[in-house]
DNA sequence: ATATATCCTTGACATACATCAACCGCATGC
DNA sequence: GCATGCGGTTGATGTATGTCAAGGATATAT
């Protein structure tokens, strides 16, 4: 069953990592999911890898499995025929790729770094959906997510100027790091951002030059330091949030 | 059963604007509905009416119950703490309003127009999605296309133009308009905004004036003919789609 | 008929961000 | 050693859209 786990598996979160880095431990660390049907879905999984840079389907192309993030980092982009293009998903390890139903890719799923994806074909997955409520439940939740933080990028889409962009993004990335990791040494934060400037400003809505001058200038103004150009490192976590102009007093969970 | 109907009967779509108009006639148009399940939700349902401009739940309120819209129009907004707002969704009748799972509203929902509402508590609603798995399918169903829909709209706020974001407006309305009314004057399409021009600016990411200055645009370029404020005439739909900047060849439903 | 409010349009001007271009730092390869 | 490429930074300049302000059209109320 492994990487099927987040879906079957609210509470199980905290021990994801495990569960990622180490397919055979998992059975031990979550005993709810030794069920036939799950047995059966583990018979028919299979893994592809990916390199950075390579797009693993193309939007509209015929997409027969789904698949869950293992390792690595991915995205889902949009764009429009002159080549401008617009970021709209951003899947980091145990995000659920594809959808049940439906048997073209609305978008282009890219690799941004070294990625470990576990795939299941699309008709057995959809059958045990039938046989199985419990995941249609937990595929809806985990949608349910994901339209609301769409929502929310809408809103920075829309609505933010620069610098708010910015940090807003900056504090995403901090929480679903934490999230993850639990990485907080003693109220500085660090993180590595997972992605180019160029990807940044696809998930902004900006270009790449704009990224890093507002980068720039919140280091300039102490909001956060940088340690070569993907490390990031926040003194101040709260004086981040209040940068990127959100209303909800969104603090890491802790 | 009445309004719950688009959740359990995709087919059914066609005739919705019966369902919609006339609860009566109803139960005749759709045999399927005529569960004993579904007759007890129809007993624990009831009615509300908003009037144009009323909150009907502030992002963050208690909400405790789940909704079909039945007539008019409504809106989902966020909005930062200065009062920039951003529209997330767009309620047209027999979209559904409300999330099983969450108690708290997470954006405003606000009534456009007059607006009349079928409700039904979470709770019987929740329970109701256990014991029937094809309601939980069906909203599984629904809120994909959500999300895909939101993910366009993230493609149009990030990287579309004023120009373009005009039209591809008016052609996610022109569209969903004839999906509903198939109201087609042969080639000539014809279709209400049911938003005032700052509506527009906050489902678009832009300012009223800039929106009121691109439709004269449009018209002037003879893309649209205006007659009144909010009544547009498309001439030509296709080419409103290449304004719109569109990839995908999105015709009109037939 | 006159007032008032709402929604919309248009103009003049300001500015945030895009565009174009040069250059830096650091790999990798010959 | 030196070239080449990639990701990133910074500067000069342009422009699309925001901002501020005035005024038009229509409806409702007095």
């Amino acid at each position: 069953m492994t990487y099927i786990n987040r879906m079957l598996a609210p509470e199980l979160k905290d021990s994801l990592q495990e569960c990622v880095d180490c397919p055979i431990r998992h059975r031990a660390v979550c005993a709810r999911c030794e069920s036939e049907e799950l047995d059966a879905l583990d018979r028919v999984k299979y893994y592809r890898s990916f390199q950075a840079g390579q797009t693993v389907v193309w939007s509209g192309d015929r997409m027969d499995f789904v698949a869950s993030l293992v390792s690595g980092v991915a995205t889902l982009t949009q764009t429009l025929e002159d080549g401008r293009t617009q970021m709209v998903g951003l899947l980091l390890p145990s995000d659920f790729i594809g959808r049940p139903g439906r048997d073209r890719a609305p978008y282009n799923v890219t690799a941004t770094t070294d990625v470990l994806m576990c795939c299941f074909r699309k008709k057995p997955f959809e059958e045990m959906m039938v046989r199985t409520p419990h995941i249609g439940q937990r595929l809806l939740e985990m949608t349910l997510d994901e339209l609301d933080s769409a929502r929310e990028w809408m809103l920075l889409l829309g609505r933010k100027n620069a610098r708010e962009k910015i940090a807003s993004l900056l504090a995403i990335v901090a929480r679903r790091d934490a999230a993850m990791h639990l990485r907080k040494a003693k109220g500085k934060l660090s993180l590595d951002l997972p992605l180019t400037r160029e990807a940044m400003a696809d998930y902004l809505g900006l270009t790449l030059e704009t990224v890093s001058r507002q980068m720039s200038s919140l280091k300039r103004d102490g909001v956060i330091e940088l340690q070569g150009k993907r490390h990031v490192i926040v003194p101040d976590f709260d004086r981040l949030l209040e940068e990127a102009g959100d209303d909800s007093d969104g603090g890491l969970p802790e």
